[in-house]
Order: C-alpha cells, then structure tokens, then sequence
DNA sequence: TGCATAATTACGTGTTTTACGTAGGAGCTA
DNA sequence: TAGCTCCTACGTAAAACACGTAATTATGCA
C-alpha cells in the first residue's frame, strides 16, 4: 500500500503546519499546499493526488467552490472538509458540492488521520460535531414555530389539494384527478391558505416542507 | 445512579427476548413491554419510564405515531428507535416526530447500552449507518437528475426574482421591491420557468429546493 | 474600438388563477 | 331537530400567466 497524496488547502500557515504535524510521513504525503481554491485547482492540474483537505473560509476562491468544481473536473478525487465549529451552516453547502468528509480543526491526530484513510478508501467520514449539526436540522427543534398563530388542521380533501399543488398541478389539473369543478378546488385551496396563513402557491410547498407534510418531496 | 427505567416496544417478542438478554439487569431495568404504539401509551400513563425504545413498523399504531405522541405528551422522555435496515426512508420522520436515536436491530451489544444510556443523558445517539443513510440524502448522488433536460443558467436577475418568488412575494411586491414593472417581472418568470421546465410558482419552489439555491429557505 | 450577443426592461391581448362573498347538501352529534 | 363541519360550487373583480413583440442597456471578444 503505498502514501496517501494530499493536497493540503488552508489560508493559514500555521494550521497547515498544525496538520502536517499530526500526518506521519510513513503513511501520508503532503504532496502540496495551496493558500485557496484557485491555487488548489492549479497545482491539481500538475500533480497527482489522491486526497483534497480543505478550508471552507479563504480569500480568492473558498472551500465550497473548489469542491465543486473538483467533483466536476476530478471525480475520481476525495475532498476532506476541514473547518470551525462556527461555519456550522456551510456543512450541507459542502457536501452538497461533493466533499466525502468532514472534520473539525480542532481533531484529535487520530480522528484526522482515520478521516484522510477513510476518504481515500472511498467511504464517508464526517466527525460526531457534524453528524449533529445535521441531524438538528431533521429534529424537531424546540424553537418557536414560525406559523404558529393559529394552527388550525386541515381536512382529507385539503390535504389532498394541498398534496396536489406541492405537485406542481394547475387547478384544472387537480378538479380533473379529484373529479370536482375546478371551482372546488379554488374553494379548498383558498381555504387552505387562509388556515396555513400562506399568500399563495409558493407559500404552500415551504409550508409542507417545513413540516414535512409529504414524503414525497 | 439509579437504574435506566425501560419501556420496550416490538410486536414481535423474540425480538424484545433478545434484548433483554443484551442489557443488564445492574444497569437497566424492562419497566414493561408492549405490542405496539397503544399498548406502550397505556403503559406510560401508569408507570414511570426513561427511555421508551421501540421498533418502527408495528400493528395498531407504528413506532412514528407513538413517537410524535410522547413526545407531545411526555417530553422528558427519550424515545430510541429500533429498527431494520430497509425502513431506511422512516428514519427522517422518526426523527422528526422526536426520537433522540436510532440504532439497527443487529447492532452490537455495547452499541445497544450505549445509545439507551447517551439518550437517556439527554444525547443523541446515531448508529453510523443511519448517519450515511441521512447524510446521503445531503450528498449528491449518481442518480441521474429529474430536470436535466435543458440545463440553462439562470441570470442574475432572474435568480434575485426566483428568490423572492420562494420567498413567498407576489409579482406586484418583487416589482416594488426591485424598482421595476409588474410587467418585468412577469417576464423574468415566465423566462425562469421556461429555463427550469418548472409549470408554476409552486414547482419553480420546489426546483430550488431540489438545487438548493438559496440558503434561507 | 465596434459589433454580435445576452440581459433587462416593458407592453398588448387573451386565458387562468386568485380574492372574497355566498350557498346548498351530506354527515355527524348534542 | 338544530348546530356543526366538510365538500361542493357559483358570481365578480383583480391579479397572475401565456405568448408575442420590442426597445434599451451590458458585455464579451475579435
């Protein structure tokens, strides 16, 4: 088994040094650093590497960026996302962008090297922190509710239309599967406005969706 | 410390055999045991019980009803999910009807302690499969895209107008918002659903949604 | 610099949807 | 039976949408 490649992106010296301290050279090869994305993208162009360890926040082009068009342009590349607790948000946007993994600065030397290896073998890594920030997000949280007011539960037939229009149906398309007059289904859909305290149609979807009305979403 | 009090919930009983078998009886104590998502609520009304571990798909009333109501009812209750691995999509709406973990029916012995015992700390406890399942919902996957087709990108007032449209506003207050005509913004619409392939408001949502556009929706 | 292209702005006209008021029949329950 | 909610549906006016068209900036690039 031959040294993992890695190429080391991070606007700080220090933490790059930090990092390289903790990879022993039996193992891992810094093969490169970079300062941010674009000379990240430059020096992917010249040499071979195996694993991409980024910072999310830096100047020129950032994290977020630089993942994405690596997953594009080096698919066969990992990227490892390295970050602080308090960029919590960009985790999804990462992800998003195609990073396999992500780890706090603040790791352990082990939880480091276990995410590089880990990454590299083509599996995911992401640190407990992260798991959390996520999983909040799919928890119900005990923040108070943006349209609560007055929470009044819509009926089988308003569920139904409201289902529809989550669909992108037209009215007239939704009276034709419901069997009704198209005039009906304004009268549910308007009622259901008025109970959700939406505007109209868009206001609908993010309304299921914040609760999670329908699986099929 | 005293005992954790356990309310143990599957229809099937070798399953809850095995469990008991995995816990202790220094460290946990099986308050009680039920069938299904009833008899664990009339349970719960007469004993007093730390952690409600239960299995998801059950007779009479499933493992997310009952979740979503003791949560309701008994919020100082850590409700476990236990479960299969191909109820694999439940896990979401478990953990939105309120359970503080989730762990596989063949999960180890010690993962199974640990989890009970870090819920009832008031942690959350995730087995690493249910976090790959979840997180790969927030990984983009090789599956290939709905709305592929034509993959044109938006401008820069046509995104600005598809934000606010996701924002619930109506043509008249994106216009007064952006100092334009009602008229204009009727165009970039009609141009950002003729771009996305979407047929109204509702679904150019739900196209934002899916490409995650914007970060405060 | 200049021209081709794209972006932004806007209107005319006809259709569809929304807003708001109203209302009959079905079904359930006190 | 009276009262209630739910589902159904219409009238009218205003807003939004569909489709065609077009003028005024920006912008890239030869």
């Amino acid at each position: 088994m031959s040294k993992i490649k890695i190429l080391l992106v991070d606007d700080h010296m220090m933490i790059r040094q930090g990092l390289k301290s903790f990879l022993e050279p039996e193992l891992f090869e810094i093969t490169a650093e970079a300062n941010n994305g674009k000379e990240a993208l430059q020096i992917l162009e010249e040499k071979n590497i195996d694993v991409l360890v980024t910072d999310i926040m830096m100047p020129e082009m950032d994290g977020i960026e630089l993942c994405a068009q690596v997953t594009a342009d080096f698919p066969q590349l990992k990227t490892l996302a390295l970050t602080m607790m308090n960029e919590s948000h960009h985790i999804k946007k990462m992800l998003n962008a195609g990073a396999k993994g992500y780890i706090l600065k603040d790791c352990t030397q082990d939880e480091l090297r276990q995410a590089i290896t880990k990454v590299n073998e083509g599996q995911n890594y992401y640190s407990s922190e992260v798991t959390n920030i996520i999983m909040e997000g799919l928890t119900p949280q005990p923040t108070p509710k943006k349209r609560l007011v007055t929470e009044v539960p819509l009926t089988k037939r308003e569920k139904e239309i409201l289902h529809l229009i989550c669909k992108e149906y037209s009215n007239q398309e939704i009276a034709e599967q419901l069997f009704i007059s198209a005039r009906t289904v304004e009268t549910h859909k308007r009622n259901v406005l008025e109970k959700t305290g939406c505007k109209n149609a868009a206001g609908l979807v993010l309304y299921s969706l914040e609760r999670k009305l329908f699986d099929d979403l």
